[in-house]
DNA sequence: TTATAAATTTAAGTAAGCTTAAAATAATTA
DNA sequence: TAATTATTTTAAGCTTACTTAAATTTATAA
């Protein structure tokens, strides 16, 4: 399939998945940088090859075919991240933009290579899950954003989710990274603004990036930090 | 560029380098698995970009610019190799498979990083030279094919000219590879066949495989195998 | 040298993936 | 509820990268 197509049904799965985001056609070419007019367009072509369902003014939505393109899109794009990021040492904003490309022009077998050469990786480096060559996916629920984290506890950080830069390197700056352990010293719901210590380090948060950080509870009686 | 400019340029370069290829509008077509009349409806295209040098009826040649991007193309593609081969141990035909796909998507940015990784190569597994960021490359004036190799005499191979498995697996198989010495026994200069030995093994091997088998005098006094 | 074959070019047409502009529908606000 | 605004869809058109078929030119062989 082309690199459009695969693009189109990888932007419409993610955006059904994170509750919150339509799939209306509008909302699809934002993110592609497309006029309403070309996602419309290439709604319907796609539903005539039975990849999505297209009823007029409703959101899109993929058929069984359409989900399994996405996910191996998604499955090539992480498992490059987690290549680019170990072997090359690129950053986390770097892995994504050049993994956006590499994930159209892989072959099946370059890509169970490259999984196999990972160690069947089940999550690359911003924590987000690799789906398997059969597209199950690990819908893990043991997860929740900053912004829904209680006050007093300690946190482990398993997920920063985004593509842009600038995130990353507020991260980074910051030491937000997967793995690292946080406690969330208050939450402020009024202005959705939230007190968290890392490395005995007082940080501020707003709601653009609490929501964006996903968490773990820890195991046990690890309240100190 | 798009990816079908990408090859057309590349094809055209490779075949003005190997003498005996013509770049006429049908062997360009041929190569490219399309027809001659989209190889002339391309080459006009191409020559309004100013890419590629356009007269009814002649060879197409490449302007500066049309071999600049040639260059960097067969740098990604050299680069790929040279990665593949080395980190993800895949064999010499199956690095040819994925780095022609890969080519077309890698950034400068990740062509610069690989370049570092792999400690800036000059040639690639197959021996073939890596050109550099400028688009200079080495055209080794000291190897020659097995075919105009003298009898008697030990050669270093440096090079495996191409890019179909059978010729490969044949190399494999036999133990030709870039670095092995041989002794070339005898030339039957009337049928074109070589006999060579190889690791205590003769074999002979018609014009189709020493025009391929590119070697390297071996310095001195080293005429024993 | 001329007839024939092969290659190249031109012309017309197609599909993919867009665009802009206008029409139709849905959502929002007064 | 009606009027306005926003979104979606339709329609027409464009570019890229092809195709087939016919016309032209070049190369080959009798």
């Amino acid at each position: 399939m082309s690199i459009a197509t695969e693009n189109f049904v990888k932007v419409i799965y993610q955006f059904d998945q994170n509750q919150g985001l339509d799939t209306k056609p509008g909302t699809i070419a934002k993110a592609l940088g497309i006029t309403n007019a070309a996602a419309t367009d290439m709604a319907k072509k796609l539903a005539l090859k039975e990849l999505v369902k297209f009823q007029k003014y409703q959101p899109l939505q993929l058929t069984e075919n359409g989900r399994k393109m996405a996910l191996s899109v998604i499955r090539r794009h992480r498992l490059w991240e987690t290549f680019l990021y170990r072997t090359l040492n690129l950053s986390l904003h770097e892995i994504h933009r050049e993994a956006e490309l590499l994930e159209h022009l892989t072959s099946d077998f370059l890509t169970e290579r490259l999984s196999v050469f990972l160690g069947s990786p089940d999550v690359d480096p911003h924590g987000d899950p690799i789906p398997d060559i059969n597209g199950r996916i690990n819908s893990d629920t043991g997860q929740f954003t900053l912004l829904s984290a209680k006050a007093g506890s300690v946190y482990k950080i398993v997920r920063l989710s985004g593509s842009d830069s600038e995130f990353f390197e507020f991260c980074e700056e910051n030491d937000i990274a997967v793995g690292v352990h946080l406690k969330v010293e208050k939450q402020y719901t009024g202005n959705e603004m939230t007190l968290v210590v890392i490395n005995d380090q007082k940080l501020l948060l707003n709601a653009s990036l609490t929501t964006r950080i996903f968490v773990e509870q820890v195991p046990n009686l690890k309240t100190e930090l």
